[in-house]
DNA sequence: CTCATTGCAAATAATTTGCATGTAA
DNA sequence: TTACATGCAAATTATTTGCAATGAG
């Protein structure tokens, strides 16, 4: 159940933020990165920068890896990505879809990510960071623990040394 | 206000984890890990490997970075104290105080670091978990907004300009 | 005695940067 | 034509590892 971002997204809001920014900063719109935020926008969720490369080389194997790194980096400074840390060394990064917001659920054994929502979470939230006198401009939310497969997998293997 | 963890918190039972810990895998008590460990409980909290040898290398200068890199590890693996990543690039660490468990509300602009506690959060993390079939491990809840004095220094700074 | 541990330095890994060359505007 | 952008390789940063010497049990 391979899912990508752009499903019920609006990708042309992400295109003119980007546009503006770049605008505003006088920078250039060139091949590169119009082909690797392109991709990126097409790509299955939490895309590393690697994997992001090796998409992007697919399709122009002249691209390096320092285009792609400062492109994200663009992405992240004007808000249409996010960059996530999770616990293997890499980062990984999503498109910044705040209506669709979620949060995530790592497993510790096989390192699947699963995405959840929860509106009372959000709602709580809001009344923290008020409490505390933030402005809110983001979050990040993600419990890990043991999935479901290897639960099972954990209990065949006590099973099987008993 | 500089706060300390140590001071409600039963570092005994930290003690005890480890030692069991060590026991079970057949490691050895040093001067390096006793030193390394005392002074990780005493330092304030969200320390940095590079913090915590320098108040390691303060007590005995001889005291190398892998060791302390080594030490932490084997503070997290038996689970005396979690690893978190900000987003500075370096990781920081913390007892694992599962009872007076915070979460974290952090500043974009200068940084700065504040807890918060909240169970109807934690209570509504568990729900969602079951939901999905996961067996929660641990969480990492991270805010991240604009605090109060950076809020009024933006404002200051705007009226001086206009 | 034996094998884990240490400090050091060298090795990795991820990311960033300097620079000569290319290219939007 | 004028900066900004690119690709490459070298530099940086955080962390890990190999190894000979040391020390715990």
């Amino acid at each position: 159940m391979e899912h990508h971002k752009h499903e019920s997204t609006d990708l042309n809001h992400f295109r003119e933020r980007l546009s503006a920014h770049m605008a505003k900063k006088g920078l250039r719109s060139t091949d590169q990165r119009r082909l690797i935020v392109e991709t990126f926008f097409r790509a299955p969720n939490h895309i590393s920068i690697e994997e992001l490369l090796s998409d992007v080389r697919a399709q122009d194997p002249k691209v390096g890896y320092a285009t792609v790194y400062r492109t994200l980096k663009l992405l992240t400074e004007c808000g249409v990505a996010f960059e996530r840390r999770f616990g293997d060394g890499l980062t990984r990064y999503e498109l910044a879809d705040e209506e669709a917001h979620h949060d995530h659920l790592i497993c510790v054994e096989c390192g699947k990510i699963t995405e959840f929502e929860e509106p009372k979470i959000e709602a709580l939230q809001e009344s923290i960071a008020s409490k505390y006198g933030f402005l809110l401009r983001s979050h990040k939310h993600e419990m890990y623990g043991v999935c479901p497969e290897c639960q099972a997998k954990a209990t065949r293997a006590r099973r099987a040394s008993s």
